[in-house]
DNA sequence: GTCGTTTATGAAAGTGCTTTCAGTTTAGCA
DNA sequence: TGCTAAACTGAAAGCACTTTCATAAACGAC
């Protein structure tokens, strides 16, 4: 590789024009601030020499850098990935980039957390589905990062939440309404503690309240734990299917293990929604796809909304925080 | 946000400690060149004022960022995202951070190819399933940004590469295998100029030049160039099926386009591998929850690669370019 | 023709680190 | 005790910009 050519900073078109670097810069940031003529030459010259600033002295200069990071676990996995998706097209409109801190470990994220808020590479944060310390909060706070937490709550930061259980609920309205009588939730209940927020033992909740109200019971048999692998996810809606008294309705906390318990119903032959309805959670893209019944908790949205507060922040740091709470939504379709 | 505090720079920790600030810096980056007494007196001051080194004056001292970044269209599709799994499951390990530039208009491309090599902003850059023209190339190599292409190549740049026309030829021999006898492609065979890749097109090359070799015929009624819209694919599966000779089996030129397709047999009541087989391309997570037969190009891999290469050339910039061939492979599931 | 303004520009400081170079200290040894 | 080499340390330059401050020129009004 020829690198060769080093690029031209501001000192070589300075040069070329017969200009100070100041008059460059002014150019380029206040041109209405400079002659007219002297534009025109240094115009001139920046155009024959190809130049560009860079970004990076300009960053260190500017004391912004144009970058907002985003915090995540599994940004692979579609719910996040759904999130980013809002995230990036809120970000390139306002021309900033994106730069994506998987999280796979507990040390990992201690790591970001300590380094992130000090080492200024980003002007913003936003913190998916991650629980975050008191201390590591104060430290973003009293550094001064803008950050904006979804699905997890500090009083004195940002964030977005939905109402787990309030999905739960809905969930259990809809089936007692399909006249569903035996019901099972399929979910990760207890994750790793390492992420140690609990939005499915929320969803369990409603899910249970609303069955008791109406009078229905949700036994310990009915309720199953399991991790978000598919192997551990299908070994446990297998077992659903095979007890004496199956359910007719199970509810999935998350649309990704729904996709699951679809694939052993079919591996056994049980008609779905006939013999067993199936209702998932978060309603990711494929949901449409596989027509799957789920609660839509518009999880662009929920990133799109993140990058704008931060932004808005960003822009102007007096505003207040927000605390904001994104609707859930049963959507019906044919698992159903 | 009280962001009162200013962080700690080179100069408190050297002034606490009572030493130089080259010597602060020489304790972080090579601490057996210093003297265990001044090292502890500089750990302690350190310690004690919460130093982090500022990310953005190290990258400029330094003259690297540590940070590379992915320029791709859609990096929210399936396939797209399990290539970006790749790509930072082999940046993290090296702790390097992930940029992504989504890219949604030619303009986009453009502005992105024109500043990113001059900015600096990056160590190295990935271009997924993105053409390139022979200038914009040039101005990568000549500024010396080290760059892998993945589903494109250019004889000065690294590639990764798939032959997709062999995976279509894989099709057809799998499908013809099945005692099959009518069949029908359906993709995205004329993306939007903007992309200018065609890889849908070499998978209908292979797919068509085998079934000819086999001595049957794929007529163009029984070809159809749809764009990746769930909507208008549909559309054109729906087409296929009310056919007066409807296919027995239909190659989607990706696994999400598969899934459409499942999705209007499901509302035919078409039964799927009986009366239809469907074959997707990729190998996307869902295939294997839906039960897709499709053709794997081992997505993750290719990303892992190429950070992998980029990573290696960063370090040592003379190392030989490498075009790359990943092998393809056809899983059958249960829709064939 | 002088004084007060406005406008255009350059010099220089600031940004926070790395690294080279030269100087100082220390240790080892005769 | 004196000398040399090795180990350590600090000053300062460099990185490529922005921005403040001061100066110079041009202009108009009296």
């Amino acid at each position: 590789m020829v690198s060769s050519k080093k690029s031209p900073t501001i000192y070589d078109v300075a040069r070329l024009s017969g200009v100070s670097i100041s008059t460059i810069s002014r150019v380029l940031n206040m041109p209405d601030k400079v002659n007219p003529e002297t534009h025109k030459r240094v115009m001139d010259a920046i155009d024959k020499l190809g130049y560009v600033p860079r970004a990076d002295a300009r960053a260190r200069a500017l004391q912004n850098t144009d970058r907002i990071g985003v915090l995540t676990p599994f940004f692979t996995a579609p719910s996040f990935v759904q999130r980013l998706r809002g995230v990036a097209s809120a970000l390139s409109k306002a021309n900033y980039e994106l730069v994506i801190y998987p999280v796979d470990s507990m040390d990992h994220l201690q790591g970001y957390l300590s380094s992130i808020p000090l080492m200024r590479n980003i002007d913003g944060l936003i913190i998916m589905s991650l629980a975050l310390g008191d201390q590591d909060a104060q430290r973003l706070i009293t550094n001064g990062m803008e950050t904006v937490m979804i699905e997890y709550s500090h009083p004195q930061l940002n964030s977005i939440l939905i109402n787990d259980t309030h999905g739960g609920q809905l969930v259990a309205e809809h089936l007692i309404k399909k006249g569903h009588k035996t019901f099972a939730f399929l979910g990760d209940i207890e994750p790793p503690e390492r992420f140690a927020i609990h939005p499915v033992k929320s969803r369990l909740t409603g899910f249970k309240q609303s069955l008791q109200e109406a009078g229905f019971s949700l036994s310990k048999t009915y309720i199953r734990s399991v991790p978000y692998t598919p192997a551990e996810t299908r070994q446990a809606a297998h077992e659903l299917m095979s007890l004496p008294k199956p359910p007719t309705a199970i509810f999935a906390a998350s649309d990704t293990q729904a996709l699951s318990i679809m694939k052993v119903a079919r591996q056994l032959g049980v008609k779905v929604p006939d013999d067993l309805a199936i209702v998932g959670f978060d309603d990711i893209d494929v949901a449409e796809h596989v027509d799957l019944t789920t609660v839509r908790q518009h999880l662009d949205e929920s990133g799109r909304l993140a990058a704008e507060i931060l932004l808005s922040r960003i822009g102007e740091s007096e505003r207040p925080l927000q605390h904001i709470n994104l609707p859930l939504k049963l959507v019906e379709r044919v698992t159903t």
